[in-house]
DNA sequence: ACGGCATACTTTGCAAGGCAAAGTATGCAA
DNA sequence: TTGCATACTTTGCCTTGCAAAGTATGCCGT
């Protein structure tokens, strides 16, 4: 299940941090992850994802290197920045917030998170 | 903690739509019951909300009722239409799904819910 | 050699919607 | 009558998803 556009917004680039928290990725690379992880929910198009790479580049948030692969093809690179990570952690905060509004609202299914769980 | 605008898009008409599925609730009553069921999560302000409750009904997906209420004040009492009930349930199913995505991606935290919860 | 396909990135233009700010109207209490 | 809480409305800016179209290149089959 694809989500809708305005969801997307909150959920596309936290992703993307998220991914590239665990090592450098490049756009095409990202693109098929967040589809192939997430079961198609986060499946944005190449003009959905390049954009908010540069996007969060502009920001400061995440770097890139421009080299060519063992494959022979040019690729550019990401990886996050100091204050990337500072910002992953504070999406997450948000999510997880989002995530406990939502329950309380009875949107979404599932016990409250124990406070313990939130730390 | 208040979430930041584009994450809003996402939760602001579910949110809405949850609540008066519930009952009917005037525009100044959904301000506050967001703000305080959610512990301050979805405080949107009246700029966001009353455009949002235009834009729901506009839809279809709430229809309005103005009338004076036991105060001595006009008030316009929201309701959901029946298309309103379809896009509530529609709109659950995104969350859940894009509350697994994010799971699966390490954002927010918390075991995988069995499937048999998601019936 | 060359056509087709997968890989990889870029840009344009439109549509949607959050929200600060400002405004309108009214009931009630000091 | 002044002020505050209640209750709703509107304007304008800004951000962003994404369809569509385009560019470039390596590899494989014939």
């Amino acid at each position: 299940m694809r989500i809708e556009r305005e969801l997307m917004r909150g959920a596309g680039p936290v992703a993307v941090l998220s991914l590239l928290g665990k090592g450098e990725m490049y756009g095409y690379e990202l693109v098929e992850a967040l589809d192939r992880r997430t079961d198609g929910v986060l499946d944005m198009g190449q003009s959905t994802l390049y954009p908010l790479l540069y996007n969060l580049e502009a920001k400061g948030l995440i770097e890139s290197d421009r080299r060519v692969a063992e494959n022979g093809r040019e690729r550019k690179y990401y990886r996050l920045t100091s204050d990337g990570r500072t910002r992953l952690a504070a999406d997450r905060a948000q999510w997880q917030a989002v995530t406990e509004a939502m329950r309380s609202l009875g949107v979404i299914a599932g016990r409250l998170a124990p406070a313990w769980r939130l730390a």
